[in-house]
RNA sequence: GGUUCGGUAGCUCAGUCGGUAGAGCAAAGGACUGAAAAUCCUUGUGUCGGCAGUUCGAUUCUGCCCCGAACCA
């Protein structure tokens, strides 16, 4: 199997500066796992790396994709399985470094999709119907799915539903997978202590003002682009002057602190991760034990 | 100094015609297979400012005290 070292983390935690100095030392290129940092134009509000941090590390799958274009874990999926190979190829170890869960569970295991286009007016399609009938519908229809999906999570119901007519088969039926690595991952968690996680996020928030990111949104959104990510999408009722600055950038911090804490909950309870605290006041600690647990790793 | 209004969950407040309390926000936990920075679910014990009095029983009524705000001197 190969070898493909992993960084997770909730945002903020200091992800890309270690994924900078493990590269240097084990030869790695780094692949984004991050599902907004893909997009051109999103750079202040999505933390996406600077050229001069790269440090001459090659970086894969940023700004592949432009604001209006979609993206999904299944393409994720392939082009990172793709990039893999080639790094593999050329010697080096490949790094997937990012906070989107789904997306690096789905390249790591065997999650198969299924080769179907996506349909723009689905939704659409079932606008006449509530929440309470979508999910009797799809009790009908596959009843193991409509069990672990709420009555509320109408995008879940949706989708179930699209599953359905796009293959003739259930979710539940297609989802039967076996959930085997396919590579010899090293999951490496960051974590710290929840209330200094939070400063670090609001501090980087106003470091983000700073760097004019009301500019970047602004620029996005005269485009005529709505994007849904934290960071922009705040400023979009801003700019449609229902709220005012400061509550929008409250938002944006607040919205980050409950993403941060949705991310821990999925790489915690979802991937195999061995986590490693961070104390900014002991980094070179933490740092010698995580390059000697790669070490080891990279030897078996 | 006087008058008035306040002091209840981390914050903003509601409430108990006397039977020890509940909303919003914050926060915590969880779900997650083609929008995932998305979408959705669950979770509220706090000396009801302090001390005394009345009462079977006080956070609720009364008195005094402490703290805050506004107004009057």
């Amino acid at each position: 199997m190969l070898k493909v070292l992993v960084i997770v983390g909730p945002t903020g935690v200091g992800k890309t500066a270690l994924s900078i100095a493990l590269a240097k030392h084990f030869h790695g290129e780094i692949i984004n796992g991050d599902s907004v940092q893909v997009y051109k134009g999103m750079d202040i509000g999505s933390a996406k790396i600077k050229p001069e941090e790269m440090e001459g590390i090659p970086h894969h799958l940023l700004d592949i994709k432009n604001p209006d274009e979609e993206f999904s874990v299944a393409e994720f999926q392939e082009l990172v399985r793709l990039k893999i190979a080639e790094i593999h190829n050329r010697g080096n170890l490949p790094m997937i470094v990012g906070g989107t869960g789904l997306y690096i569970q789905a390249v790591l295991y065997d999650f198969h999709f299924a080769n179907e286009g996506r349909k723009n007016d689905f939704s659409q399609k079932y606008s006449h119907m509530s929440n309470k009938e979508l999910h009797r519908l799809l009790t009908q229809i596959d009843h193991i799915e409509a069990d672990k999906i709420h009555m509320n999570n109408r995008r879940r119901l949706l989708r179930a539903l699209e599953i359905y007519e796009n293959n003739q088969k259930t979710k539940s039926e297609l989802n039967k997978q076996s959930h085997r690595l396919l590579y010899d991952a090293y999951i490496l968690g960051l974590d710290m202590d929840r209330d200094l996680l939070y400063d670090r996020i609001n501090k980087r928030v106003e470091l983000m003002m700073e760097a004019d990111l009301l500019y970047e949104a602004k620029k996005l959104y005269e485009a005529g682009f709505r994007v849904n990510a934290i960071g922009y999408k705040e400023f979009n009722d801003y700019f449609a002057n229902k709220i005012s600055l400061d509550e929008a950038i409250e938002l944006i911090k607040k919205n980050t602190r409950h993403y941060a804490k949705r991310q821990l909950t999925y790489f915690r309870n979802k991937l195999n991760v061995h986590w490693f605290k961070v104390d900014p006041n002991e980094i070179t600690n933490y740092k010698q034990a995580i390059f000697n647990e790669i070490s080891d790793w990279l030897n078996k």
